[in-house]
DNA sequence: ACCGCCGGGTGCC
DNA sequence: ACCGCCGGGTGCC
């Protein structure tokens, strides 16, 4: 079951076409990518050698340690040093002079990374030993060999003198390896069966009224206790003084604390949302419920303040008040204040508690420690300064500084503002950025707001489910900072309950100066659909890693796309130490694990487990089902082309497949890519309707004459990979293409990706994807032309095809046998779904559509309407695949008709989940149109033999075998 | 002695 | 560094 997600390529974005998806995912296995493809490099051998000057440094190393060598190409008294650092970044030491030639020799022309290995560690306050190996492409072997021989080092083949994972000393590695099939398999289940049944249950905090299932409650208790315990992390020992990271075989002085917060990877409709909030309301600092319904309150006020949609208009369903908090007015200044509203429960009684936050028992110790049982200053004054800060009073105090707090943020919650400051504000700088700069290891007990964030798509659903789950007495400060007039003031954000933004605000924020986001201290930062940072080189993930925030939570329903890569940014996000640091992960996991060594797994293994918690919706609690959702059955249904369809058909077949064969015979497929592509989607067009085929008739493969002739070409090429509704995936990013531009070699990138591509070659620059030369003079963007006309075109001289008549007799007879039944007309292609609202007009259907054009907005309002049960709402959608992709719930159908196969059958998987899910009362069917005899029908073939094919697991085929199955592929489409 | 040897000063890159 | 290297002092045994 779970073995589709490896062929889902491009996962989230969606790139539905298999040449567009494989190749480049082919191409990402080729170019220069030494630094950032680690799992593929071969040991060239190793040598001993020495760091010197030691006792200038303070970083320590242990026996066996890993240490990272740094290039110094600035260092005054030689441009060739190269710097030893320990796990933690600290210096230890130089690599000797002669030998430092080497290396930047070595380094310097990425003829191959080398990586250090401390043999004893350190034995004279001086220099030490250290063996080097040196990894890097096979054609580069010869290279690095004779700089070393050259300058008379002498390279020991293979590992020898290199540490084993498990600290026996200075034996040449014995690594298990594993066959490729047992990796895939182990891969697969990386993130299965990481329920723990030793994990309790936690009821929910009585501000969450709906009760939750016992699953959930075990999440529940899993995260209050991620977020809780101060156990010593997997991989870390007491070694007297000192805490031992059996791994690196690196110690630190400092306790390491696990990280607060993990992953939760639970199949989408098992209630992540759910359990956040139920973990936000319940587990506030020292494990206290954030906030309560007040008992004696005789009417409970449905107020859930500082809320609003996204465009800033209320919406229909939304029952509890909704109020903007305007930019630079605090919410607490609203008149109907009702303090007694909020109960803020947390008492100090906990410190002493076994169980406690962090920050506060090292408070507790390191006073102990000091003498001053009583005393704290450090934190007494901390908590002063915010109390004065908010220009709030206390005069209570029970028990040192953890009472101020609490009623302080008690006040701020219930907008206590105008109490009698008794010393001047200080402004609002609450959070200065030193403070927020230096605070981050520390517990902060003046990080108080959780901030969430997601897609765009599923902000409404955070608000929806707040109202739905969160007791309409509680009042829940909930701030969505989204839209051009949010409040950026970071005094007003870290006093909220809750802040929901989106990525992209996230990432806007952070590229302009003093994002607000990133000075406020959070207490918790929560990553819904998380796996949308797999990729490091965005924005936004870089944005998300430079949050400052106590605990950190990533809900995804698919933790892995297609490769370990993917997991890296998750653990830097976690900031699981030391594999935060991508050197760390490569060595100690990547690698060994993409190389099939055993101990590499295992170590992969312990660490997903110890931070994730999945479960998918055949996985049991105690051996019931967690959730029981109705059947859901798949029929294929194949469509019969009429004479004249046919015709036309295979006129277009036998062209394209002229075009094909010559390429096939030349070699040349990968290079004529646009064309090959424009062909299979031209035919898959055919399948659905003449109509969806616009004005791409020119012929392809004629060497254009006229630049003129050359630009029409290519326009038409790139409206022909965008327009068919499917995403495209950019091969420098890796992520949906935005502001499309095309090559002359007819590749499509996003202008700003492949301009930097430019800019960084500069004469040499070459397309990433054919090796083409590629010229900023020569990128030919789409014309913003008007389409309505064409569009206007496609209904005046409407003709039905034989998928629109099979469609319309499955919709005429479900209606008749039950017109409750509703359903979800489902295409890549946008333009199909405008022609088939004609035939759904005709026959009186009332329907509504949603594709990735519209905005958010309209998008809210279309589902709205569509997941309404009020007489006359509609009983169709009419849905876009990509835009049926994520978080939407759409559970009101029950009847799905996919009109045109996908290439990732995860895609098509994903859409039908989106009502066969939670809340889905009825059997779910699903009907695939496949045109016989067609490319579909290949399609379909070539999908099935994909999940039976084991080795594409890993990536492990070298790129040029891929490529090979790729034209194979291709080849078998056209019946080559 | 335009050497060798001795012993003190010194020390990453 | 319980080294190596440098450079000054010194000089048969």
């Amino acid at each position: 079951m779970q073995s589709r997600r490896w062929f889902g390529g491009a996962g989230f974005s969606f790139a539905d076409d298999p040449v567009t998806e494989t190749l480049s995912q082919a191409i990402r296995g080729t170019g220069e990518e030494l630094d950032r493809e680690p799992d593929t490099g071969v040991l060239f051998g190793s040598l001993r050698g020495s760091v010197v000057g030691l006792r200038y440094y303070t970083g320590v190393v242990n026996k066996g340690e890993m240490v990272s060598l740094v290039r110094q190409p600035q260092n005054p008294y030689d441009r060739n040093a190269v710097m030893v650092a320990n796990v933690y970044g600290s210096q230890v030491g130089h690599i000797k002079r002669e030998l430092a030639v080497l290396l930047a020799n070595i380094m310097d022309n990425n003829l191959a990374r080398v990586e250090g290995v401390v043999p004893f560690g350190v034995t004279n306050q001086f220099t030490m030993s250290v063996v080097l190996s040196f990894w890097g492409r096979e054609e580069n072997r010869d290279a690095v060999v004779r700089q070393i021989t050259s300058r008379s080092f002498k390279l020991q083949s293979g590992p020898t003198g290199f540490m084993c994972a498990d600290g026996s000393r200075d034996l040449p590695r014995k690594s298990v390896l594993l066959t490729a099939e047992e990796l895939k398999n182990a891969f697969d289940n990386l993130f299965e069966n990481l329920m723990d049944d030793k994990i309790g249950e936690r009821e929910a905090v009585e501000a969450v009224c709906t009760p939750l299932l016992p699953h959930q409650k075990q999440a529940l208790s899993w995260m209050c206790a991620c977020e809780n315990n101060a156990a010593l992390p997997h991989f870390w020992e007491v070694k007297g003084e000192l805490f031992y990271n059996t791994l690196t075989h690196s110690s630190v002085r400092e306790r390491p604390r696990r990280v607060r917060g993990g992953i939760l990877a639970d199949d989408m409709g098992l209630g992540k949302t759910l359990t956040t909030i139920a973990l936000i309301l319940s587990n506030f600092h020292h494990g206290k419920p954030l906030c309560e319904p007040e008992k004696s309150s005789p009417e409970p006020k449905a107020s859930t303040t500082a809320r609003k949609n996204p465009e800033g208009k209320s919406g229909d369903g939304d029952q509890a008040e909704v109020s903007v908090a305007p930019a630079g007015h605090s919410p607490c200044m609203r008149a109907n204040q009702a303090e007694t509203q909020v109960v803020c429960v947390e008492s100090v009684d906990v410190v002493q508690e076994d169980v406690v936050e962090d920050g506060d028992k090292d408070w507790v110790s390191e006073k102990k420690a000091k003498g001053r049982p009583q005393g704290g200053k450090a934190k007494a004054t901390t908590t002063k300064k915010a109390a004065k800060t908010k220009g709030k009073a206390v005069s209570t105090s029970r028990k040192g500084g953890a009472v101020l707090e609490d009623l302080d943020f008690a006040a701020a919650l219930s907008g206590l503002t105008q109490g009698a400051p008794q010393k001047k504000s200080v402004g609002k700088s609450l959070v200065s950025p030193v403070e927020a700069a230096s605070s981050q290891s520390t517990d902060d007990p003046a990080a108080r707001a959780t901030l969430i964030i997601c897609p765009l798509s599923v902000l409404s659903n955070w608000l929806d489910q707040l109202d739905q789950h969160v007791r309409a007495d509680v009042k829940l400060n909930v701030y969505l900072y989204y839209g051009s007039e949010r409040n950026r003031d970071t005094h007003f954000l870290s006093s909220q309950h809750m802040v929901l933004t989106t990525y992209n605000v996230l990432s806007a924020d952070y590229s302009g100066s003093a994002s607000p986001l990133h000075t406020v201290r959070w207490l918790r930062v929560v990553l819904d659909e998380g796996h949308i940072i797999r990729n490091p080189n965005t924005q936004q993930s870089k944005a998300v890693l430079k949050l400052n925030t106590q605990r950190r939570w990533i809900l995804t329903g698919t933790p892995i796309q297609n490769n370990l890569r993917d997991l890296w940014m998750l653990v830097a996000f976690l900031r699981l130490k030391p594999f935060d640091v991508r050197e760390w992960w490569n060595r100690v996991i990547q690698r060994p694990v993409t190389q099939g060594d055993k101990t590499g797994l295992q170590n992969l293994q312990a660490l997903v487990k110890c931070v994730t918690l999945r479960r998918t919706k055949t996985s049991r609690v105690c051996g019931r089902p967690l959730v029981s959702l109705p059947e859901r059955s798949v029929r294929i249904e194949e469509v019969e082309l009429t004479q004249k369809e046919r015709e036309e058909y295979e006129l277009a077949r036998t062209e394209g497949r002229t075009t094909i064969s010559r390429y096939v015979a030349e070699g040349t497929v990968l290079r004529n890519y646009a064309d090959v592509l424009a062909i299979l989607v031209r035919l898959r067009q055919f399948c659905c309707h003449p109509g969806l085929l616009g004005k791409t008739t020119t012929h392809t493969g004629v060497v254009a004459v006229t630049p003129a002739e050359l630009r029409e070409r290519l326009i038409m090429k790139l409206r022909l990979v965008l327009g068919t509704g499917s995403d495209e995936e950019c091969a420098v990013c890796l992520d949906s293409v935005r502001l499309p531009v095309i090559t002359h070699c007819a590749h499509v990138y996003c202008r700003p990706c492949i301009a930097e591509v430019i800019r960084s070659e500069q004469e040499q620059a070459r397309c990433p994807l054919c090796r083409g030369q590629i010229k900023a003079s020569e990128l030919v963007e789409f014309p913003l032309e008007e389409e309505e006309e064409e569009e206007s075109n496609l209904l005046e001289n409407w003709r039905s095809s034989s998928k629109v008549e099979a469609l319309m007799s499955s919709l005429l007879r479900l209606r008749s046998e039950d017109d409750s039944i509703r359903s979800l007309v489902v295409s890549q292609f946008t333009r199909f779904l405008t022609i088939l609202e004609i035939p759904l007009r005709e026959e009186g259907f009332k329907f509504v559509r949603l594709d990735g054009t519209m905005s958010q907005k309209r998008r809210a309002q279309v589902i709205q309407e569509f997941q309404s049960d009020a007489p006359g709402s509609p009983l169709i959608m009419l849905l876009s695949l990509k835009a049926g992709g994520v978080g939407i719930n759409l559970s009101a159908a029950s009847r799905v008709f996919l009109m045109d196969p996908a290439w990732n059958p995860a895609a098509e998987d994903q859409c039908v989940d989106r009502c066969h899910r939670l809340g889905q009362k009825r059997d779910v069917v699903i009907t695939k149109f496949i045109v016989k005899g067609s490319v579909e029908e290949n399609m379909v073939k070539i999908q099935r033999q994909k999940q039976d094919l084991v080795e594409k697991a890993f990536g492990t085929k070298n790129p040029s075998e891929r490529k090979t199955s790729r034209v194979d592929e291709i080849r078998a489409l056209m019946e080559l």
